[in-house]
DNA sequence: ATTAATACCTCGTATTATGATGTATTGATA
DNA sequence: TATCAATACATCATAATACGAGGTATTAAT
């Protein structure tokens, strides 16, 4: 994504979201996903996504658990019923976010569907 | 809008945007018409949208000229030449990260139109 | 006379993704 | 076997940007 700014306020709900639709997944690969399914544009770093897991563990809406692979560390996040209760939450905020954006910037389609 | 961070690197598409579709306008209106769009859930706040005026001036994508209505001032800004230009670049810009966003908040809608 | 709305402004603050930096393991390849 | 890229976690200072707080002043409404 080019504009570092837009992504503001948006992780958060990727990451609830990702949760919510695969399961348990570590940090690493929830990185990789969020590249693979935004076709190579949203390319989220350490630096966002480890604080970020961090915080949503602190607000109770994710637990992990450890796995080890060989000598390496991966921890599993998974949602916990907060977390999913969130992740809707979280999902309509953006999806009500766009819409409004759209009746401003693309005003002439203020009738479509979705 | 609830979440003051989604509307972050927005500011600027949404300025350039209603000078295109509109015309010259002033800061007081520019910020009535976002209101009135967005049906009262954005709120440009002066302390964001002067600083973003004057920002959008000195990067020479727009002008004014001042007015004077009785004894008070409204500067009616318009886009120059190059302010027409960067309007496409940023509308397109988040047109752009709307898809993105959709592609893994809503993946289901993979094959929508717009 | 008082208040709300209009109309402009500046500056410090909060938020949040990032960059820089660090540690360590594992797999590929030259 | 040495080197490099990828994997996997982490912390902390920084930058960008909308906002809150504060300011000045005019005009319309009650």
């Amino acid at each position: 994504m080019h504009n570092k700014e837009l992504l503001k306020g948006t992780l958060t709900a990727i990451v609830l979201k990702l949760l919510a639709d695969h399961g348990e997944m570590y940090g690493y690969e929830l990185a990789q996903k969020v590249k693979e399914l935004s076709g190579q544009k949203i390319l989220i770093k350490d630096g966002s996504l480890y604080p970020t897991l961090h915080k949503l563990n602190k607000e109770g809406w994710l637990k992990y658990r450890e796995e080890h692979i060989g000598k390496r560390i991966r921890k599993y996040y998974f949602l916990t019923k907060a977390g999913k209760t969130q992740e809707r939450i979280e999902s309509e905020k953006i999806q009500d976010f766009i819409q409004t954006l759209k009746s401003i910037l693309f005003p002439d389609f203020k009738f479509q569907l979705r």
